[in-house]
RNA sequence: GGGUCGCUAGCUCAGCGGUAGAGCAUUCGGCUUUUAACCGACUGGUCCCGGGUUCGAAUCCCGGGCGACCCA
């Protein structure tokens, strides 16, 4: 069973599935992945027929404990330290840093068809909703340094307590630290040395913990929020999911002092972005709006759910992952197509198909006449070609106005990626000035073609596509060569590759003198020296 | 130093107690012409290593190696 399936179906009724980001910076295309699965997992249980609701959080009160690379530094440092909702937004677009930054994910949420019901903390505690957790837990400190004794080893003084009061005197929230609770205010100060990166004021006094003054450490809010809002599944990264980590302490605070059960949980995986090398030299690379600039929205969420969440996915935007994932994706498509109709209905899809399933934005899986990516990235960097009446050309059916919709989406996919992520010698280069240095492979029977393509090329009547392509295929005949290797040796002669695309449109779009010229170049190159080697 | 997850065909992965799988790549064959959008076939694996449990282990347990990541 597809492993959302599974979850769903050891499920009970009314679930809550909740996930949550803290919005300090641009998100990495790694932190897609947690969105992904939980939204599975809802889409999966209302599959199941078992009604259910999904949350994210924005944890929004949790301080700026660096200043990314890409803001201005003299302009934010001021502010490290600070509530994330209080920091100003990096420019008009949003009220502050927070929303500024979150406003980008949700835009990638929205894309993904992602729906989840949004909420942000700062929401729930300046209107008191977590006013009662916050009592709670400050009267049973004790039991929550227990906790984090018992299961991440790490011991808090006698007089800490799990709250973090936002300094009245310079609006830190990083730096101060509650030493006592009277039932309606609490100590707190505003240390110099409470982090290493950031120093308090030094201001101390007593304050009402409640309404928004401060927050709770993210461990016990976690807990404060699970029981608040009564959510029942949240899996976490591997990060927080280690014996000892931050689930674990959450999991013992829970337990300890709520004695409840914490939500069900499981760890996924990390997806891993190579090909650093093209990403940082161009400016362009991993962050979750860039991706999702790239792949349409069902490819993006195909690429998180094919793979179990326990696996790394290892996504580099090169050309062997780019198109085989679109590759993938569209055998999925067939296969699908090829069902009989009696299956249709998407309860009773095989479970291989369940990651195409999920990975639609609606539910719903509409076929279309598959194109290969890899083949529109060779037909748009053949010069001249108009890459639309190319395809109509090439297809054996006449294309809907949906499959052009998606014939269209490609276009775009492979132009972006030519564009922004393609290698040098991942794009198709005619040489146009010279002969490529590669013809030095050629052997003695490609050469004795490419003369004898010197002639019969020189006399072709029509300078056109179909009859180059005939005569490309007759001189092969004449000589008795492999086909395969007689296009190899054009290719070569103009490509200085073994491959290209189909080689009688590619010879159109050159000038006869050109392609006839350039033959006789490359078995010249080749004679000479064979004449050398024979010295 | 401790921990989590992973390690199965060249690559990406499935299988998770009962005769080792898929896709892609490779190779080969066909192709009076889909040669970077054809068709067909064949290859290809000490399932990381070593022990144990079992009638039987890729699958469970222990130890080790390597990788990714986390904590200290």
């Amino acid at each position: 069973m597809f492993w959302a399936d599974k979850i769903a179906a050891d499920a009970q009724e009314n679930q809550v599935v909740n996930d949550s980001k803290t919005p300090s910076g641009r998100v990495h295309v790694g932190s897609l992945r947690g969105v992904v699965i939980h939204d599975v997992i809802y889409r999966a249980l209302k599959h199941a027929g078992k009604p259910s609701k999904f949350l994210y959080g924005v944890d929004d009160y949790d301080a700026l404990d660096t200043v990314p690379y890409y803001l201005d530094q003299e302009k934010f440092a001021p502010y490290l330290g600070f509530p994330l909702c209080n920091v100003p937004s990096p420019d008009n677009s949003a009220s502050d840093y927070a929303k500024y930054f979150m406003g980008e994910f949700l835009g990638v949420f929205e894309y993904l068809g992602v729906k989840p019901e949004v909420y942000y903390l700062r929401d729930l505690y300046r209107s008191g909703r977590l006013n009662s957790y916050i009592d709670i837990f400050l009267k049973n400190a004790h039991l929550v340094r227990e906790a984090y004794l018992e299961v991440s080893k790490a011991r808090r003084p006698d007089n800490w307590y799990p709250f973090q009061i936002t300094c009245e005197n310079c609006g830190k929230i990083a730096t101060t630290v509650v030493s006592d609770y009277n039932g309606s205010e609490v100590f707190y100060t505003c240390k110099p040395d409470a982090t290493d990166w950031v120093q308090g004021c030094g201001h101390s006094g007593w304050v009402s913990p409640f309404d928004g003054n401060g927050k709770l450490p993210w461990k016990v809010e976690w807990v404060a929020k699970w029981d608040l809002l009564g959510i029942t599944i949240e899996f976490a990264g591997k990060d927080h999911s280690q014996k000892g980590g931050s689930r674990d302490v959450a999991n013992a605070v829970c337990r300890k002092v709520l004695r409840k059960q914490p939500p069900f949980h499981s760890p996924y995986e990390f997806i891993l972005v190579n090909g650093t090398k093209m990403s940082s030299s161009k400016g362009v690379g991993s962050s979750a709006k860039e991706i999702a600039e790239l792949l349409p929205p069902e490819l993006l969420r195909f690429l998180m759910l094919r793979t179990q969440p326990k696996t790394v996915i290892n996504f580099a935007p090169n050309y062997e992952t780019t198109t085989r994932l679109f590759r993938d994706y569209d055998a999925l498509i067939d296969k699908y197509q090829a069902l009989s109709p009696d299956v249709q209905p998407e309860s009773a899809l095989p479970e291989d198909l369940m990651p195409l399933f999920y990975a639609q934005l609606d539910g719903v899986i509409k076929p279309y006449h598959p194109l290969d990516l890899s083949t529109l990235i060779s037909l748009l960097q053949v010069p001249h070609l108009d890459i639309r009446q190319e395809i109509e050309r090439r297809s054996t059916q006449p294309l809907s106005e949906y499959d052009w919709q998606i014939a269209n989406q490609r276009i775009s996919v492979a132009q972006k990626w030519l564009a922004d992520y393609a290698d040098e010698d991942e794009k198709l280069v005619l040489y146009l000035d010279r002969v490529p240095e590669k013809v030095k492979d050629l052997t003695h029977e490609q050469i004795s073609y490419l003369r004898q393509l010197t002639h019969s090329l020189a006399d072709v009547k029509l300078w056109e596509a179909e009859e180059l392509q005939t005569t490309l295929f007759a001189t092969a005949k004449e000589l008795e060569m492999q086909q395969p290797v007689a296009f190899k040796s054009v290719y070569l002669s103009f490509l200085g590759k073994e491959r290209g695309p189909k080689a009688g449109a590619l010879l159109s779009y050159l000038e006869r003198d050109f392609v006839v010229a350039r033959l006789r170049d490359v078995v010249q190159v080749n004679t000479s020296q064979a004449a050398l080697v024979a010295e």
